[in-house]
DNA sequence: GATGAATGAGCATTCATTCAT
DNA sequence: CATGAATGAATGCTCATTCAT
């Protein structure tokens, strides 16, 4: 794994100037996807020459890097959140509707990091521990439920942590980065429900 | 949408060298990603010169139209298989299987479809219509099943379908493609078995 | 001067596809110029594979020229037309109207000619001796006239042929070549007329 | 048409990487041709590197048009020269001496522009102007002397403005740019002073 | 800190021409 | 005679990156 960020700027201008880079560089990656986003492009959006660009990260990829640092982390902070071992269905609920929610915030850049993930292994580190986290997660909970009989027993809990998860994030994906502008006539809630619904159904077992 | 592709070449060995571009074609981008696949190591590895590449394809990107269109004709082969009603779920986990084994031969480029159809708004839609083929299948044998009672009628056929085939694509996607070489130490029918628990056990009626 | 054209095909249907290349060059040559028009194009606008080219023609360019021999050979032609001594101003009027009339039928292949000339010492030359066989003969006409004190004597035939074909010349080429589709208010016949005004009381002596 | 140049370049460095790079176009094209010139022979000369070319031009095209606008500046400047009526002729010779002057430190220019005119609109149609902005000034002449008497009046003013500034522009043309290094046995002086009579006898009304 | 000029490797693409069939 | 496949030199252009000011 490469070096990921210089040191912060001692200055304030230079940390604004920082900024302004990232919030460039999420911008125009996000709409141009990572091919498409030029240096210049960036710099110029960012209301700075392209030679400063250097001044604060050694690389395009490297802004993008960090870029993914910061929006994972925000990621890895509710793969964290408190599960209610009483309501599990629920837990599943709420957590997916937060999930789709940051994922419609975030569309531009997942779009990006899985463009980049293809060539990049850093990269596909990167996602993969991320995914990681809400695996573990899961099979936490699917764990604890098995030892309390509150999900069928025939089920490998790493598989099936696998299995939902994947189904949470690509529905998410597919979603809100794939589909476009196609209007979706289910709302977020809506899905979440469903998405609960298959999730416990399918885990639980039989009456 | 643009042109796919150019009438074919008249004569054998002309319809030869088209063939052995798109082979070296599929190797290349399979294995450096589109951004990392030059148009000379395509023609270097097919044996020719740079010119001649051009005689069967406008560029390095309908080339790749090609490859998708043609592997994508397979996956819509078996979205059209058929489905026994009277055994679903062994229907799913045929499916399945199936769908591992496509993914497994199949996922370089799986991968380069999505790398380009970050950026590529021809791909993303090539990529969208495969997908629909197969919820539409799935929703398709869900309403059978509603119909029939096999099925929990609290279910929205729509949404499930796309979870349920957003589970089994992004599965396969992240066993194949993103987790690398790691060693899956739980096997392709496996994964199959435990996907069709979830499946089945998600949207059957309660007993 | 390289050479200028292979021996002529032996067979019927030699003549024919060597005859159709020509018109093709013509017609191409003429609507996108000599850096426009490729032998691809040639072959194709005349119903040949692009390897034919070559068994009539060394060159796309050795192709060109025999285009320019040929209509040049008629402009050469009426260079030598008889000359009415006694009613010279009515040589000169007839003789202005048919070359606007050769130019009218040509100007696409002058075009090129101009075009290359820039570039092709030897398409330089071809012109230069095209342009000098009406200035010789514009010449010997005004020597006559001055032996016959039928012009000023203050006058260099040399010089002054050069100006009254340049006239004509470049008029000719400015109102077919330059100025495009634009509609000519004044005829060539009143244009031939004035031309010919111009003409005689310019070398004429003052009454 | 096309936007013609970039904003100018900030700094002295620049505007003199920019004024080298014209330089060295205007030496090659006038060399070689527009054809002839490519844009790395062009930088070599400038002393710059081949992508240093497109800070300051988008094309090899964009240069030339530069250049022109820069030549023609000044051929425009002399059709809007004072114009002596009472002294017609010495008008006429004085204008067409400077036209001579001006033809022959430009030529080269003047060839490439009559080359690229042959394929490219933009181009013809900025040689149009410029011939245009002549011919007026002479059928404004023109008309002044028809006014006084001072030229005949079975004479169409335009037309015989455009044959008269055919003759100037064709005449310096083929002397400068075709006839090439063959020494010219007649003086520009004497060859303005020819020009000169036949335009002032060819005009001016019978005695 | 910031600028913008300069670099130059890198790549796609074109097209006249050759040649085996 | 004709075909069309193949060549490969030639060239325009891009863009990340460096560096003098």
């Amino acid at each position: 794994m490469t070096q990921v960020s210089k040191a912060p700027p001692p200055t304030v201008k230079g940390r604004d100037a920082r900024r302004r880079l990232l919030e460039a560089g999420k911008k125009l990656f996000g709409a141009h996807g990572y091919a498409g986003a030029r240096v210049l492009d960036i710099t110029e959006a960012a209301g700075l020459s392209s030679g400063a660009f250097y001044r604060y990260f050694t690389d395009r990829r490297e802004l993008l890097l960090v870029l993914l640092d910061e929006i994972l982390a925000e990621a890895f902070e509710f793969a964290r959140a408190p599960w209610d071992d009483q309501h599990p269905a629920e837990s599943v609920r709420v957590t997916t509707e937060r999930y789709f929610d940051f994922y419609d915030r975030n569309v531009a850049l997942m779009g990006v990091m899985v463009e980049l993930a293809q060539t990049d292994p850093d990269v596909r580190e990167i996602w993969r521990k991320s995914r990681q986290s809400f695996y573990t997660r899961i099979a936490h909970a699917l764990s604890r439920g098995a030892a309390t009989g509150a999900i069928r027993d025939d089920i490998d809990v790493e598989v099936a942590a696998e299995l939902l998860g994947s189904m949470t994030e690509f529905y998410a994906f597919q979603r809100y980065a794939l589909n476009g502008d196609a209007l979706k006539d289910v709302s977020a809630q809506d899905a979440a429900a469903a998405l609960t619904a298959i999730w416990s159904h399918g885990v639980e077992p039989k009456k």
